[in-house]
DNA sequence: AGGAATCTTGCAAACGTTTGCAAATTGCGG
DNA sequence: CCGCAATTTGCAAACGTTTGCAAGATTCCT
């Protein structure tokens, strides 16, 4: 007769697993933790029993008790464009390579999406929340004032975005104003002269990559560049390039997109005017998503090493957490020449 | 002498806040809970000091106690095809969906990629810890049975994949033999005839797509479609999809890529070969991501409706853990026709 | 005014771990 | 066999909430 795996107590609590053992709860706590004040003979038991029954200790009991959860939490702070973003290419990666990296270091990560236009208090809510050890913000969207205002009260916080001298919140990022720069060389370089900017510079980072693009502009002795605002949802972004497109049409031979994504869809834009690229209009992204390999023809960028970011990310933030005083950690973007530009 | 926001005694606790609104613990907790037994005045004031203070109860306590976290597991397990996956464009979407989703639901999401292979126990171990409420599994990889196993003694757990007859977990996904079904039919209509299929068949939603378009193929009488196994990630992918493009050159007239991505790979691998599509071959592929408008010339392909999809998993997700017992859902396939085949 | 019915509140026991402290056990040299 | 140190264990008090129960305060009706 089958002795199946019958009878087997149910043994949720480390109690009952005491109570199995012949222990008391203590010492089943030091034994599943790996202590070693406690009797080799006795260890081997007490994890033969746990295996048996596949107990876990309640990690909510051992946080609370512990005063930290081994949870680091990730927010995304949807700014003026809500709908995009959490399926933002660029930033689902990160998000993948952080999981990846934080997995690593024995973490795991909590997920929340926010909306500051509707909740002001989404930062001190998730840090206060007493869920999570630490915090990572991906991007700043337009909350730099906030995010500062927490940094001062709060060590455990690292953001991704954009470096600006003076600030107070530790940051990891792309150069984006030297990345504007490389972008804007590279449109020069293969003969453009009369420049555009697609995309949002409200938007903090956007705002850099322009800035960088200006400065060579100025010192070249070329036109301001034109700032064609957009926003990222491709859905309404392909209208707005379509509409920009057809303003400026003829002033303009060189376009800097704020993003691949942006650039991919001022590319089909201008395939269906008719207009040539490279030979028309020189066009150049930033982030070297897989995307940029895909569009024909294929798309320049600069390049963000966002595996580095993510490295970055968590590096820093362990750092913090073991109540070192960081600082930002500012990545070079790199120029990855394919055929637009 | 400005009195700042000084002396502002930090109260983290529940009791700091009831010693400050000079009520009992319980009715501060009762009052923050919004219960309606508290009285309106006393329920103003804890509120005014909680806000003043910037206060927020424990969740871990609160976790612990009432035996239920609002926090829900997403767990990605990452099978045969390790590095690839976690930032696979289509799984990123839906759990960018899947956030949107939860948050309006008001649970937060607990994001954990696995590897099964280095650990058999991945399921139950984040079921067991006690952080979740309940588990959503994003792709079934290689893990049916492991799954179905876990699927007899817990509830809460939804997984998106493939259905099968008579399986025992409650899945949602789309009808991938359809889709397969209506690929096939598609590719033939534009005048292909001898076919291949591009991708893993020992991924179990793949092997549906195949079987999907078999079926076709037969019922029209035309030959077995051959197959070309990949793998996922762009980088192995390429040089996979290049080989087997040289060794069957001239006797495929259509190709059914299992994914967006291998279209798009596929498509410039054909290109550089000076294949002519779709005049020479057809291509279709599956998702629908947004790449698929990117290709030149635009791909025509399956469209998975991942929004649903994200909403049926939180959907039965939180009728499970009300106790029902749910069905699974299937969902439609539906065909894209850009300019491929 | 007396008493029942209704609101509000406080008390204290959970929830499942971890950990300082002290007690019990063991080992060892003399 | 004793004393002392080193190992192992158990005890019980946290961690910060929630909630059943009962007591205290109010209201209302007759």
């Amino acid at each position: 007769m089958g002795e199946d795996r019958t009878a087997r107590t149910a043994v949720r609590t480390i109690t009952d697993l005491a109570r199995l053992a012949g222990v008391s709860p203590g010492t089943v706590s030091r034994a599943l933790a790996g202590k070693s004040l406690v009797n080799t003979k006795t260890r081997e038991k007490i994890e033969a029993i746990a295996r048996e029954h596949g107990f876990r200790p309640n990690q909510m009991a051992s946080g609370l008790r512990r005063q930290k959860t081994g949870v680091i939490g990730v927010v995304i702070p949807l700014g003026h464009d809500t709908r995009q973003q959490i399926s933002d290419t660029f930033f689902m990666t990160l998000l993948g390579f952080l999981a990846d990296e934080l997995t690593l270091e024995g973490y795991d990560l909590m997920l929340r999406r926010v909306v500051p236009k509707d909740d002001a208090d989404w930062l001190d809510r998730f840090i206060g929340s007493g869920m999570i050890d630490g915090v990572i913000v991906i991007g700043q969207s337009d909350q730099f004032d906030r995010i500062e205002d927490v940094a001062d009260g709060y060590g455990p916080m690292v953001v991704w975005g954009n470096h600006a001298e003076g600030q107070r919140h530790c940051v990891v990022g792309t150069d984006n104003r030297l990345g504007g720069r490389l972008a804007a060389e590279r449109l020069i370089a293969a003969g453009a002269r009369r420049l555009a900017f697609l995309g949002d510079t409200t938007a903090i980072e956007f705002a850099a990559r322009f800035a960088g693009a200006q400065d060579v502009a100025q010192r070249m002795g070329l036109a301001p560049i034109i700032e064609l605002p957009t926003h990222l949802s491709p859905e309404r972004a392909s209208d707005e390039i379509a509409r920009h497109l057809d303003a400026v049409k003829g002033r303009v031979d060189g376009i800097f997109a704020a993003t691949d994504t942006l650039a991919a869809l001022c590319l089909t834009a201008l395939r269906t005017r008719g207009v040539a690229v490279p030979d028309d209009i020189k066009l150049i992204g930033f982030d070297d998503l897989p995307v940029a390999c895909h569009t024909v023809p294929p798309l320049t960028t600069v390049k963000q090493d966002i595996a580095a970011g993510a490295r970055g990310l968590v590096d820093l933030l362990l750092r913090r957490l073991a109540g070192e005083k960081t600082e930002s950690l500012v990545l070079p973007p790199q120029l990855v020449v394919r055929q637009t530009a």
